[in-house]
Formats: C-alpha cells, sequence, structure tokens
DNA sequence: GCCGTTCTGGACTATATCGTCCATAAAAGT
DNA sequence: ACTTTTATGGACGATATAGTCCAGAACGGC
C-alpha cells in the first residue's frame, strides 16, 4: 500500500536481483520449451540457471507464476523478433522472406520443439486460463503485424481492394501454426513449407499485377 | 518364447481382463485429452476407471506404456472416425460437409481441448519417440484420406490435372490442426473457421468448373 | 470338480517435487 | 558508519506420484 501509483512491481529489486531474476526465466524458458512445462521441475531450472531454491521464491510466489512470466517473456520475445521481420512488409516478396525466416529456423532442428508460441498454448491453454489469455493475445497481436503489413499492401494497390487483411492473417498464421505441429511430429520441415506455400498462394490470388 | 508366431498379445487375456483394460484406456484418454499426459496422474486414470493399482501394472508395465496405448487408442479412433466422413468424399460439397462437422464438433466445447491427436502430438512429439512416430503415421493416414478423395475428384474431372492431392491433403490438415490451436487458445471456433476456409479456398481454385 | 492361470484390492515403499524456513551475506538508504 | 532492506544457500518438511508386492478371488481348461 506504500506505493500505490505503481501497480507492477511487487518489490523493489536491486540490479544483482534483477539479474537472478532474469536468469530464472531465461533458464525456464528454454527448458520448458525443450521439455515441456509440467516435465520441467523447479529443480531443473534452479540448476539451469544457478540459482537456489531461496531465490526462486523470493522471485516466483509459486510454479503457475513463474509458468506466467515465462508466457510472457516468451511472448515478448517472439513478437519483438515478428515484429523486425514484419513492420516493413509491403510487398508479396516481403512475405515469402518472412516465411523463409521462419522454416529456415525450424529447420535447424529438423522441426523440433515447434513453435515457442504454439507449444506453450497448447499445453497450457486448458490448464491456466491466465497463461491462455496472455497467449491468445500474443497470438492476436502476431497476426496483427501481418495484418498491418497486408493492410499497407492493399491501399498501395498491391492487394485487390477485396482483400481482408485480418481473415488473411488468421489464415496465414493458421498455416503456420499447423506447419509447426506437423514437422514437429513427422520431424520433418517439409508439411510446415507446404502448408505455409498454401497460405501464401492464398494471399497471391489477391494480388492485382 | 512359447509363442513366437504371434507377437502381439504378451499374455493371455479373459474377457473380464481385457473389459478392465479397456476401461482403463478409455479413462486415461479422455483424462488425457482434457488435462494433457502429464498432467494426468495414475492415480486419475485408476479412480476414472474404477481399477486398483494391480490392475494397471498387470496391463500396462509403466505409465509410458500406458500413453503409447492412449495414442494409439486415440488414433484409432480419429482415423475410424475420419474414415467414415471421407472415404466417400468425391466432391467439394463434399468436402464443405467434412469442414462443417469439425467445426460444429469443436464447437460444443468452444474450442478447448483442441484436436484429439494435436494435442497429444504437441506434447509427446519431444518426449517419447515411439509415441511421435505412431502420431505420425497417424497424421499421414488422416491426409491419406483426404489425398484419396481429391484423387477421386482430380480423376472424375472436378479438379484439375495439375492438382496435387497430396500436397492439398497436408495443406487442409495444417490449416485444420492450426485452425485447432488457435481455437483452443482463444476459446472461439471463429479462426478455426478462416483456416479452413482458407483451405477450401484454395482447393475451391483447382475445380474445373 | 480340480488345478493352474489370470485378475483384483489395497497396503506399502521409494522417490520426486513443491514449497518453507532461517541464518547469513550483500547492498541500499540516510 | 549504521540500520534496514534485499538477496542467497541450502537444510528441511510435506505431499504427490510412480511403482512393488502379496494374499485371495474369479476364471478357464480339462
Amino acid at each position: 500500500m506504500s506505493r500505490p501509483e505503481n501497480a507492477q512491481p511487487e518489490r523493489r529489486l536491486t540490479p544483482r536481483g534483477a539479474a537472478t531474476r532474469a536468469r530464472i526465466v531465461a533458464a525456464a524458458v528454454e527448458l520448458m520449451y525443450m521439455k515441456g512445462v509440467n516435465a520441467t521441475t523447479l529443480d531443473d531450472v534452479r540448476a539451469a540457471s544457478n540459482t537456489s531454491k531461496s531465490q526462486l521464491y523470493n522471485h516466483f510466489p509459486d510454479k503457475e507464476e513463474l509458468v506466467r512470466a515465462v508466457v510472457a517473456a516468451r511472448a515478448a520475445q517472439v513478437l519483438e523478433r515478428e515484429r523486425g521481420n514484419l513492420e516493413r512488409l509491403k510487398s508479396f516478396r516481403g512475405l515469402v522472406r518472412w516465411r523463409d525466416a521462419l522454416v529456415q529456423r525450424n529447420a535447424l532442428q529438423n522441426g523440433a520443439y515447434g513453435c515457442a508460441l504454439g507449444s506453450l498454448a497448447s499445453e497450457l491453454a486448458d490448464q491456466d486460463d491466465r497463461a491462455r489469455a496472455t497467449l491468445a493475445e500474443s497470438f492476436v497481436e502476431w497476426e496483427g503485424l501481418l495484418a498491418a503489413g497486408l493492410r499497407r499492401m492493399r491501399d498501395d494497390g498491391v492487394l485487390k481492394p477485396d482483400a481482408d487483411p485480418d481473415k488473411l492473417a488468421t489464415s496465414l498464421m493458421a498455416a503456420l501454426q499447423g506447419g509447426y505441429l506437423l514437422a514437429e511430429t513427422a520431424r520433418d520441415i517439409k508439411p510446415m513449407e507446404i502448408a505455409l506455400d498454401m497460405a501464401l498462394d492464398h494471399v497471391r490470388s489477391f494480388l492485382t499485377a
């Protein structure tokens, strides 16, 4: 109650504390991506982050809150990257480059682990409603980046006037997520490429030239 | 070694034993769909199936094997259903009916839990390679049902000769899976409809008439 | 009906995992 | 410099969970 003007930081953090917290979250993000949320124990996180039990519980009241921090961190990270890839999108070639970057990145691990956001969503959506809500917002924002680019293309006359940027963005995102899942399961990038190429073809059908 | 001609049944099962085993698997299938595999405990399964610890371990050496049985059972179930929906597919309208059935079913739970196979795949693909392989085969078979229908359409002149049934099937499956995931996360069927409609539009672009 | 096999109930063990606690160290505020 | 707050290490406790075991009931083959 002493600092009513700022609800966010429950407590003051020294630089050292902030660094520890960041190390914990970074380790948890990585572990939960590779092993899954439920299969990652706090002891795994403690070991990987070179911290101790008291540090974990100093920063997070329980595992659920750590998971939420992981979701928030991962979402911020993915959106940051995608902002870089999409904020200047204004041509079909740009969309192809976007596709290529995602495929290439996923090819490095042969599709393993899937989409950093998608796998969290699949595991958490029916288990933690707050995490689900954050993930839902993140997908909306991600689609929003696509939609904004598509809208620019439409307004520039690259896409026909009847192209619906929002629906196209959702379609692209679904193809991407479905592609990730099939690639992860098959341990083969191919289905992801096919899925994205179909979605791109659909966008292409709205091209003016 | 006494029954080298049949590797499958490790042991004889009485009708009662078979019924118990089926009850265990059915309960586990349901629980793991709703709560996730790792979040489902053997005690949950025991209680839901009205069995005891010894019954669980009489039929499955460990949890991992139960999970594999769950994967196999769910895959068989989904493929059975999809066989019914797709084996007579031979028109675009049939494809639309297929889409509608899936959307309607998923709408009943507002998208919750996602695809019965997809959510298992997401959780298990990087955790149990045998489960992953089974799921990968199941997706291939599911796509195969779609591909067979699309091939019939092409051979009947409904689709143009340059339509690629396999690629179209993979695209449809990716759109379906991505749609499931977005719907599950948003708790809203809409993105699934949009994703499938785009994929159908893509098929439509190969229509002759 | 008898005998061996399968099936069942449930107590029991071992361990993994979450979470608590406290003494001490480090840092910040004044 | 001194006090207060924040950070740390790690022992400890409580519980959840996987897995074992065995005595006895039910069942199938003959």
